[in-house]
DNA sequence: CAGACATATACCCGTCAAGGAATACGAGTC
DNA sequence: GACTCGTATTCCTTGACGGGTATATGTCTG
């Protein structure tokens, strides 16, 4: 059920955009407003969904509420695609061009899989 | 096209059914059909959208369309996961640092994993 | 060639989500 | 308490999406 809830949540462009600043520190909400350029209340809607498909939780810092990503659900999305691993894990030749485009930005040194 | 077609394309819950029916074994439409339960014409526009993400290609068999999955598609949003994964692979370390990074502010807070 | 079958496309409609503007709410400050 | 700042919520409009019915396209069979 939330599942559909994370899923739709990631849908939105602007919504994996703020995913990624929060991936890098938690911010404020002004910040993530300046971040993505739409407007504030358009942002805390956007914050809103994201709040309620649990991938992010605020601490309010006085007036400021400062947004923070929540790892689970991007956990369950993982293991989500868990089935779908052994697709790739067998083919991996023929697949290492198109990984190779399609990943945007890796910043992680060899990662420790499984 | 663009990951974002991707993630459109697997907001759907009938689409991501269809995915999971395609990950068993490659099926013709009205195989299709039958186990999402939509029409057939529904049914034939999700496989539009996950032909046109990439998701599924087709093989004619006569006057049947067999589609069959794609795993390139969902090894990119492995990829696109990717940098996520330290969050929860070394949870309390990475988010050690995620905090730590957040007192770059003029206050620090106390790291209060709520 | 006609007719049956499998799938795709066109068209219409209801619903829903996203965006902006205005406004309300809450927390600090004096 | 009044004022200000930061954020959330409401209202409204618009455009995209999903579903269904009807129809077109293409393939095989006789």
């Amino acid at each position: 059920m939330s599942d559909a809830a994370l899923w739709s949540a990631l849908a939105d462009p602007h919504r994996r955009a703020i995913v990624a600043l929060l991936l890098e520190r938690p911010r404020p909400v002004g910040e993530i407003v300046e971040a993505c350029g739409l407007s504030q209340p358009s942002t805390s809607k956007h914050l809103k969904v994201l709040r309620e498909a649990g991938l992010v939780r605020v601490r309010q810092d006085a007036q400021r509420r400062v947004y923070a990503l929540d790892p689970a659900p991007i956990a369950a999305l993982d293991a989500w695609l868990e089935p779908y691993r052994s697709l790739w894990s067998s083919s991996l030749d023929a697949l290492g061009r198109r990984l190779d485009a399609t990943s945007d930005d890796t910043r992680h040194p060899p990662p420790a899989k499984d």
